[in-house]
DNA sequence: CGTCGGGTGTGCGATTGCGCACGGATAAGT
DNA sequence: ACTTATCCGTGCGCAATCGCACACCCGACG
């Protein structure tokens, strides 16, 4: 992790982003910025963390490690969300990992600065409580996800989930790695997305993902991508869904 | 749903049972007792609920209900915990259904009543929002534990939870609905509760089933009991763990 | 006392995912 | 340019689970 000296604020926070201009002039002197490389630990299952970080274009995992040394990913956290629930919960400590899976930056926040900010029990507080139940909701869908949907199906899930916190459209990434994220083998990984490679939903090579055709991707997935954006829409408004082909339509047309 | 008129005291709701006398006494006169009976719903996906719900003994279930029709539970509530989180945590609906798994009793509380006890910003909330972190917990460990264990070890965990929650050693449950909550076939659990009553762990007939060795239960089920136990433990103190053996010894020496 | 329906036991083939193992390919380092 | 590590493709046998089908048993109800 380095922290950062200029605090560059092109990129923002989709929960800061929303607050109100008052609050976030109070707020804003609190912050500091920080930047994280692929494979950075957060903390760990039970450490105490120190601060709560506002990711802006770094993302987060937050994995389960069962005592077999079984993996799997309970929720993401990208520009839309936060790392570090506990604080305000009240728990300080979580029994999850916390990963980044896609290098960039955050803004942090001192712990004892934000839980003087959530006592106000303004905005601010209902905005980390609104977050809190869309990341029960994305956690609850990923674990019946888990149980009733093909391998193909939860990948198709999460990489939808994943471009949507993802500047373009190419996420750095191995089979591996996505395996250990959806808590199956490299081997199943391999096979569902050599069927969407084959297919022309997405490009690969080592190491890379590239989404071509996200619509298609929508059309193959199950529901669960669709019902925890919309839950997040619904909790938090203003969800940047990515619409690339929207986009190019748009330009193509001007 | 019954409203009942006497407020029978006699037993409680952990949560509320851990509040300082001056903190319940002020929050007392806004319950009111109600009773469930076997299946009821307390509210289906997207409801607004109109009351937070303190089970004093009845056993409620969170059900996730997927197009295809497939149900998996993600959490379960009993005299320890509460229902209606999003109440407070600002969303009023949830994507989850709320069963009544084991007929008995709840206190409740109205929305706005709760919310003006919540702004308070004492140990109330802090009581509430520690509830949800092991919520939280709760619904990971189960989402992983679906995804990397056994239907057996599923069904262990499954008994040992509902125990903890149960005035006796007897659950009116057939293998069936098991099957919908754990989202396995109703074969499998019927396989696996099998097992559990050969090696004398359970006795089931018909629609109960009755816990005989708990601490075997324990020892042969995978660690997602004991971490959520643990956790929630360690965020609220006061859990009453069963511990009938123990109990049986103390009486037998005295 | 007989019927009926829900709960449970069980068997079988199909499918999915797992564990392992090896081979080829590509990037990175020396 | 050569080695090495990493990443991906693939095949095989195995285990768990699924989907379905059917038989049995018990209790409820008429």
């Amino acid at each position: 992790m380095k922290i950062n000296n200029t605090n560059d604020d092109s990129m923002l926070n989709h929960l800061l982003e929303s607050l109100p201009p008052e609050d976030f002039a109070r707020i804003k002197p609190l912050l500091e910025s920080v930047t994280f490389s692929l494979g950075e630990v957060l903390y760990e299952t039970g450490d105490k963390m120190s601060h709560i970080y506002f990711p802006t274009s770094v993302i987060i995992s937050l994995l389960y490690i069962m005592e077999n040394g079984g993996t799997a990913e309970i929720g993401i956290a990208g520009n839309n969300g936060l790392i570090g629930m506990a604080l305000y919960l009240g728990g300080e400590t979580t029994s999850s990992r916390a990963v980044v899976q896609s290098a960039g930056s955050a803004v942090r926040m001192k712990a004892e600065d934000m839980k003087k900010e959530f006592q106000l029990g303004g905005i601010f507080q209902n905005t980390l409580l609104r977050y809190s139940q869309s990341m029960i909701t994305q956690i609850s869908q990923t674990g019946v996800c888990n149980r009733l949907h093909s391998v193909q199906n939860q990948l198709c899930r999460w990489l939808l989930i994943n471009h949507d916190q993802l500047p373009g459209d190419t996420l750095v990434m191995t089979h591996d790695l996505i395996a250990n994220m959806l808590g199956v083998r490299r081997e199943g990984v391999t096979q569902a997305a050599g069927f969407l490679q084959d297919n022309g939903y997405i490009k690969y090579v080592r190491g890379t993902v590239t989404m071509l055709d996200r619509p298609g991707l929508e059309k193959i997935c199950c529901e669960c991508y669709q019902v925890v954006a919309d839950e997040y829409d619904r909790l938090l408004g203003k969800f940047v869904r990515k619409n690339k082909h929207v986009k190019k339509a748009v330009l193509a047309a001007a």
